[in-house]
DNA sequence: AAAAATGATTCTTG
DNA sequence: CAAGAATCATTTTT
């Protein structure tokens, strides 16, 4: 009971102090003369550590290890240590995996950054170019593959390297700290829980150094992306052939310049380039032409003759046949055109 | 080197 | 969702 008392007393109702606990440190209290003033020195001892040389440091440590006090201290410590680590408990929360991380983690991975070594890179940049060629070309397109795939096995080289340093620089830095709290555990006592905090808030803090380095290494991907997947970077014009087909129909249509779908796989088909570029082409030609027609009457004429004589090839007629300077006869512009004037 | 042309993208609209 | 419009980034022309 008596020992209750004190406990509730001295720990301010903290508890988790074992009765082998006390009982060491009542013994400490009885062998003791003068305890503040020992203990004082001791301290002030230990403080001043840090001021002298190594021997000397050496000399006072193991002077202070085989002082009649240590083991009183140590216990004394360990009560202290007993208070602590209940408030550090309550503070201590596992990490729940940040969302931001994984969201790094993953595009990386898909992108094929990290992961497995070439596999996972080469097969990545290749579904990569695939979706963005789309499957017409087959000529260039293995030029630009593989810049994109060196430019990537760059960054994923240099993210490894960065990667690697800052891991074996944690191991290092970790393996230091413990090797310290190993040494210090001899004069104060030290939990494996406590080693263990201590790693976990060293991994955190080189963790969040890791992910600015995700960061960076995604921005970089990204950029790479944006630089050789963004077709319009690219770009090819269409051979003379193709545009002379696309313009047949255009100025022979040009009252509803809107080919269908089918009409457009035909051109496609015709012009050896994708349906989407089809649709492309007539979307910047009507814009384009509409928003300065007299820019496009030579060709306009040029075409419209074209199938003229097409026609008159076919139907050897002669009706009207000549002066190539008639604009547009037949062919109403499009819809309600408003002509912007600029 | 500047200007024009051109294919592609993005955003708004109906 | 497709067409229009504005804009981008490159290629071609001047």
């Amino acid at each position: 009971m008596d020992d209750q008392t004190r406990m509730l007393a001295g720990l301010a109702g903290l508890g988790g102090l074992s009765q082998g606990d006390v009982g060491d440190q009542d013994s400490v209290r009885k062998q003791l003369g003068q305890p503040q003033q020992d203990i004082g020195d001791i301290l002030q001892q230990i403080m001043a550590i840090t001021d002298e040389s190594l021997d000397e440091a050496q000399a006072r440590k193991h002077a202070l290890n085989c002082h009649r006090m240590k083991p009183a201290l140590f216990s004394v410590l360990c009560e202290i240590k007993e208070k602590t680590v209940l408030s550090i408990r309550g503070v201590q929360d596992e990490d729940p995996p940040d969302p931001q991380i994984m969201r790094l983690d993953n595009m990386l991975l898909a992108e094929g950054v990290s992961g497995p070594e070439k596999g996972g890179g080469s097969a990545a940049a290749a579904a990569a170019a695939a979706a963005a060629a789309g499957g017409s070309p087959g000529s260039d397109g293995g030029i630009e593959h593989s810049d994109y795939r060196a430019k990537l096995a760059q960054i994923r080289q240099i993210y490894h390297s960065e990667l690697e340093k800052y891991e074996q620089a944690c191991s290092e830095f970790t393996n230091h700290v413990m090797n310290l709290l190993r040494e210090q555990s001899r004069t104060r006592p030290i939990s494996p829980k406590e080693i263990e905090r201590m790693v976990a808030i060293i991994h955190r803090k080189f963790s969040s150094i890791q992910m600015q380095l995700k960061q960076s290494t995604c921005e970089a991907v990204m950029i790479l992306r944006s630089r050789f997947l963004d077709a319009r970077r690219k770009r090819r014009n269409f051979n003379k052939q193709a545009t002379e087909v696309l313009n047949e129909y255009f100025y022979s249509h040009l009252s509803n310049p809107y080919p269908s779908e089918e009409a457009k796989e035909e051109l496609a088909k015709k012009c050896a380039i994708t349906v989407s570029q089809v649709s492309n082409w007539f979307g910047n030609k009507r814009i384009r032409y509409k928003k300065n027609i007299g820019k496009f009457q030579e060709e306009a004429n040029l075409y419209a003759v074209k199938t003229a004589v097409d026609a008159a090839s076919v139907s050897a007629q002669a009706s009207q046949a000549n002066s190539p300077a008639t604009p547009n006869s037949g062919t109403h512009i499009f819809g309600s055109i408003k002509i912007t004037s600029n």
